[in-house]
DNA sequence: TGCGCTAGCGCC
DNA sequence: AAAGGGCGCTAGCGCA
């Protein structure tokens, strides 16, 4: 399929109210069938509406469209794919109601279609995921959620065309407009690499992967149970007790418990915690619960659930997370342990090309913060964390790279503390930045990052007394929570404890979620540039992604992604002298990249 | 049997 | 060296 580039048929003029004016919407029609219609720039009906028999019949029936205006891209896309049918550009309106509810300082049911529409009519909005009962099942019980449906009556076509036009208007009134469209259109790309990149699936060797797996755990037993190396170090282990002891590792009370028994006492049998003791059962112990997790978490269940026909398919999901980060549902794809790389396997005749970010959280700060010692930093070497040693840290990179992290985590104890005094005394603008975003979240304000992703507002549980929704949200109120009511006892405590947590979170969201910005609008720009060469987007993980490609591709991926990364870090800090560079390999395994 | 909870640990 | 920010996932347990 050809992708337009530049000029094509009636449309040179380069005006956003031409490109607008090729904005199409597309909302189900029953039986698998579509409606459409042309929009124009205030988001309304401008032509008549046709039905098409698929959505992939009216995208390859609409070459002219810039862009599809739909519901939400999971509904849409998987027909799309199966049919083998590309879309250059979409708008999701349901990850566009997230974004601009959150800007609005608004929490609640954010992608529910049938929400946002209900909010416009002023009828009671209903929650955001409803049961559903699947008929062909034989049991009453077994519900499983699904997306809210529309109300009777209402014309899906109506719906999306009526919350659609609420929503450009919503954006015009955003704090900064153009940097929100940009939002939304970044977002909206990343839906679609998420469903491709899901589709497309990440080259898994399951041979690899079992070579390993009896490498490391050794032969399962035929009756079940614990494979043979897990076996023998659970009786290492009880042997270090004593002879006649049996202790179960994967047990924290049955540990517990034998440690106490020889004096020793135990908070937790968290690992760094048991690399604190002296004694011959923590290492076994250690060994343990390194290979369990192995072979509970991607072990040879997994590889039977999660991989097929030699690719293993995530499902991600865009925002997924409050900083705007994405998750996945199932397989753990954002988890994958270092150890199971090795089964990351190219096709013959291909590479994966493994980029990842260089020291984002630094980077990001330094370009939000315009800390103009952070940025020269920030451009003077390859490894910031060693220029930050030389600068603050007497050439220790480890204390450099600890405290910066601790500033933007919130550390509140510790060695931290010290370095984050002299990372202050270096950096006053950059650690001023996150303080004021944190000191913001105590008090019950809105934090954003530049482009306007905006920090979930406090839930009802989260202790403390939420900000009151009607006393407004600017970053000039505020009395904060002080004053709460409440006797200052445990329950104070507690909700001190609670103002403070929030002050992390949002310290640590105005990285983060900045960083998000960044990732997905690199990833949408990725995306756009490998169009036309036979490489695909096979995985992403907050600061890196891997592409699968022809050997004979592989410089030209490694430009795409320089390209897209520097083009992101405009769009996305606006104008910053601030680079965010790649450490990029190209190589057969995952687990020779870096 | 299913659900909600905690503990623990993998990744960034 | 210390144990903080964001997540997903599994196992085990108590409870209905």
């Amino acid at each position: 399929m050809t992708n337009g580039t530049g000029a094509r048929a009636g449309g040179a003029h380069g005006t956003r109210r031409a490109r607008d004016a090729r904005r199409w919407a597309l909302a189900p029609a029953g039986g698998g069938r579509v409606r459409v219609c042309p929009l124009d720039p205030r988001g309304g009906r401008a032509g008549p509406v046709r039905t098409e028999e698929s959505a992939a019949a009216a995208v390859r029936a609409g070459q002219g469209v810039a862009r599809w205006v739909w519901r939400a891209t999971a509904e849409v896309q998987p027909g799309l794919l199966a049919a083998g049918v590309r879309v250059e550009r979409c708008y999701d309106v349901e990850a566009a109601e997230a974004l601009l509810l959150g800007h609005e300082g608004r929490a609640g049911d954010p992608h529910a279609l049938p929400a946002a529409l209900a909010r416009l009519r002023g009828l009671p909005v209903p929650p955001d995921r409803q049961p559903v009962h699947r008929e062909t099942d034989p049991q009453p019980s077994l519900f499983e959620t699904g997306p809210v449906p529309l109300p009777d009556g209402v014309d899906p076509l109506d719906a999306l065309l009526e919350v659609y036009a609420a929503q450009v208007e919503r954006t015009e009134r955003a704090e900064h407009p153009e940097r929100m469209r940009l939002l939304l259109a970044g977002e909206s790309a990343g839906t679609l690499v998420a469903g491709e990149m899901g589709h497309a699936g990440v080259p898994w060797s399951a041979e690899i992967h079992r070579e390993l797996l009896a490498e490391l755990l050794g032969e399962r037993y035929a009756g079940g149970g614990l494979p043979r190396r897990l076996v023998e170090l659970e009786e290492e282990v009880s042997r270090a007790f004593g002879p006649h002891e049996r202790v179960r590792p994967d047990l924290a009370a049955d540990v517990l418990q034998a440690f106490a028994r020889q004096g020793i006492r135990l908070g937790s049998t968290r690992a760094w915690e048991l690399r604190k003791v002296d004694h011959p059962a923590v290492e076994p112990l250690l060994r343990y619960k390194k290979l369990y997790r192995l072979y509970t978490a991607h072990g040879w269940s997994w590889l039977r659930s999660w991989v097929r026909e030699g690719r293993f398919h995530p499902e991600y999901v865009p925002g997924g997370a409050a900083s705007g980060r994405w998750t996945t549902n199932g397989g753990g794809a954002l988890q994958i342990p270092k150890v199971v790389r090795r089964a990351v396997v190219a096709d013959p005749g291909r590479r994966l090309v493994v980029a990842d970010a260089d020291q984002m959280e630094p980077r990001v700060l330094a370009a939000v913060s315009r800390d103009p010692g952070l940025m020269a930093v920030a451009n003077s070497e390859r490894d910031l964390y060693t220029a930050l040693s030389k600068r603050a840290f007497s050439g220790d990179r480890g204390q450099a790279k600890l405290a910066l992290l601790g500033a933007v985590y919130g550390q509140t104890s510790g060695d931290g503390l010290r370095n984050l005094a002299a990372l202050r005394r270096r950096f006053p603008a950059a650690v001023a930045y996150v303080d004021e975003a944190a000191r913001a979240g105590e008090e019950g304000r809105l934090v954003r990052t530049h482009l306007g992703r905006t920090c979930p507002p406090v839930g009802r549980e989260e202790g403390g007394a939420p900000a009151d929704e009607s006393s407004g949200t600017g970053p000039e109120t505020g009395e904060g929570f002080a004053g709460t009511d409440g006797e200052p006892g445990q329950a104070g405590a507690r909700a001190a404890g609670a103002v403070r947590a929030r002050g992390r979170f949002t310290r640590n969201f105005v990285v983060q979620g900045s960083a998000a910005d960044w990732a997905v609008l690199m990833l949408a720009g990725l995306r756009q540039r490998l169009a036309d060469l036979a490489a695909e987007l096979v995985f992403f993980q907050h600061d890196e992604v891997i592409v699968h490609c022809p050997t004979e591709e592989t410089d030209l991926v490694r430009e795409a992604i320089d390209a897209a990364g520097r083009q992101a870090a405009r769009a996305a800090f606006g104008d910053t002298p601030v680079r965010f560079p790649f450490t990029t390999a190209a190589v057969r395994c995952y687990a020779d990249a870096k």
